[in-house]
DNA sequence: TTAATATATTCCTATATAAGAATATGTCAA
DNA sequence: TTGACATATTCTTATATAGGAATATATTAA
């Protein structure tokens, strides 16, 4: 099986760093032209409507015909489910000393293990 | 150009749905060994152990051998960059009603537009 | 040593890029 | 109509999967 499409969802959207890029340019929330994009982003105009079919596939951005001009605008709310599901892992690295507390033991504790069971080292 | 490889940074090995699912096993914190995640995941071994192979490339897991087994831990620091990211968005959607209030005037704004432009709806 | 168990690795295949080049499509202006 | 401009699409190519099957490697127990 080959990896999924990157229209699938939006974290496969977004895994291409030049998507994000154009996701940058859009976050202010107004619209873009694809060339506008083109210019602050130096990429080709190829590239960048075929990035923003994609995003726009998966909902992360939306079009309106303007005259010849296509314009883009983000449709942040899409971008949720990524923060939903990556939200549930803030307490981890919020709580820095008590990371680093946490960390120290488990070191620790392996450590102890290491010699008792005489299992190796990472 | 190929897609980058998934073990390129954290955002593509996030990207695929079984590796999420891995992630959420090993969520609580504790350390599993590769045949625990099998059974509760009813994923086949050499799959685990790929995509356990692939999210250790990119930091979010670590392994200790103890005897036989090897026990992964989750490395949830190694998510900061996705939360960093998505997090400048969450203004998009945590002001509901603004932002159903913000969505609506656009929606007005685009209208008004396509009369006086004669642009086409989306 | 040998068998059993746990895990990783290799081989295979269908599929999907991403970018560049070339071209098609659509829209406006004269 | 014709040309200029804006954008999308098609084609090509190198590359990278993800999963299943088979196998290799490592560790423990008898």
């Amino acid at each position: 099986m080959a990896r999924a499409a990157t229209t699938t969802d939006v974290f496969n959207a977004i895994a291409e760093p030049r998507r994000r890029e154009v996701i940058a340019v859009l976050a202010d929330g107004k619209e873009y032209a694809v060339n506008e994009v083109v210019v602050r982003l130096q990429m080709s105009q190829p590239t960048v409507s075929k990035h923003l079919g994609v995003l726009r596939k998966v909902g992360v951005v939306s079009v309106i015909k303007r005259g010849q001009h296509r314009m883009y605008r983000l449709n942040a709310a899409e971008l949720k489910p990524v923060h939903d599901w990556v939200k549930t892992f803030e307490r981890y690295w919020t709580h820095q000393l008590g990371q680093i507390k946490e960390r120290a033991e488990r070191k620790a504790r392996e450590r102890i293990i290491s010699k008792t069971i005489g299992a190796k080292e990472e």
